[in-house]
DNA sequence: CGGGAAATTGAGCACAGTCAATCAGTGTGG
DNA sequence: CCACACTGATTGACTGTGCTCAATTTCCCG
């Protein structure tokens, strides 16, 4: 089985800057640990969870890479987030107690298991936690509507580069190089999350390699100008870094 | 000014089965009562709140008809959603403090003023309204991952059939016809929203007349075979009434 | 009643989709 | 260890949906 139980502290884990506790004190924390006692391990392309799957908890990503996705009941899908080290996956579930979407990973992963109604304990007790926790999912929604001006106004071009902007941003959040990134999602994946094929998604990376501002090689890809993406997406930055 | 204080209690508010109190005891919609004390009117066209506006409160529509919509960088606007009477607007603004997404009345409206804070004390106290508000926070994730199924996976006439199925299905639950409807948005706000252009949505529309699926006459729409339209969206339903 | 915004409709075009062939990379089994 | 199969990626040619630009028409609202 891919199901594998270890005991884990947040902490005293490298992602806490990142990940729930962030902004807990010590005696906070101690309490967060008790209630995130369980990981788990998802072998690379196994489902975390699939739609219809019944909601208990919410998932820590603590290694690896996922992605969520949702399907439409004549079967066509659609990738709605990619997830990395630090990042909260699952609220999906809350509403009707089952998941609405499934959760996939796209490399071997690990995640921590964080029991919802303990959290929801835990955070009746701190409104730092409670605060947090709202944050976080308040934080999902503008994501999704970002990602809805993405889908609904954006032209092929101009979604990939956000795409890879977005992409090694979060990476070099998490200590990569700001230039240079392993595509761990196939372009059929790229193009399901970004509303295009994935000929075109091929087709828009060959065009941005003879323009000189990436190179690619299937899955690695190195960003040479990242002002030029940047103009892609927002025409108005005009070569002056934005804050 | 468009701000009017007026004394309100969700207690006697023909809302409370479609809105924030759904589910509480008697004891703990009296508390809520204390919370929610405003209400504030928005005239036709105004904001109930602009991108960037700092953030204080949730706000549940008490009458009239919303549209929530984000600009990007550059200035193009999408617009994020459409809300009516006994829903919850306003909670982007939770992560960063202040709101990303201007809320505008697309009719003369009210609105419940929810100060966050105190709904956040108070449902420390309620485990209820806790679990309530989290609900109401993954409905919109999940509402979201819908709309981004649509825009990245759906064509123009899906949409449009989608759109319209929601917004009668939605305004049903409130006591409204289930075939006929008057639109609040115009074309270029329907547009927005289904990542259209205006005439698009116009010649789809035309284009449903012909197929004789509905009636348009500008604002008023009439569904005359909700079967072709549910078949556009979903193929597979073949005319049988899914659950 | 008149002005202006919103909606409709048409013609031509472009971006991205479709279908198809080829190539590259990876992992498996003989 | 190499051959082979398979998945994923690239590229090409053609097509079609939806966009652009433009001209009317309709309907509100003051």
């Amino acid at each position: 089985m891919d199901i594998e139980n270890i005991k884990v502290a947040c902490s005293s884990c490298n992602l806490r800057e990142l990940c729930l506790p962030l902004g807990l004190s010590a005696e906070e924390m101690q309490k967060l640990d008790h209630v995130i006692s369980t990981r788990r391990r998802v072998k690379r392309g196994a489902a975390l969870f699939n739609a219809g799957d019944p909601f208990t908890s919410l998932y820590a990503v603590r290694s690896g890479f996922f992605k969520t996705s949702v399907t439409s009941a004549d079967g066509r899908d659609q990738v709605t987030g990619f997830q990395m080290a630090g990042e909260i996956i699952g609220m999906d579930g809350i509403v009707h107690d089952k998941h609405s979407c499934a959760a996939i990973a796209l490399e071997d992963a690990e995640v921590c298991v964080l029991p919802f109604d303990r959290l929801e304990q835990l955070s009746r007790e701190f409104r730092t936690l409670q605060h947090h926790i709202h944050k976080i999912m308040s934080r999902e929604i503008v994501r999704d509507h970002g990602v809805m001006l993405l889908l609904g106004s954006m032209r092929a071009e101009e979604r990939l580069a956000a795409f890879l902007l977005n992409l090694v941003q979060r990476l070099h959040a998490r200590g990569f190089s700001q230039s240079e990134l392993i595509l761990r999602m196939t372009r059929e994946e790229i193009g399901s999350y970004l509303g295009m094929k994935l000929e075109t998604v091929s087709r828009t990376f060959s065009r941005f390699m003879d323009e000189g501002i990436i190179e690619v090689k299937q899955r690695y890809v190195h960003i040479k100008n990242t002002q030029a993406l940047q103009m892609l997406v927002n025409p108005q930055s005009n070569g002056c870094a934005a804050s």
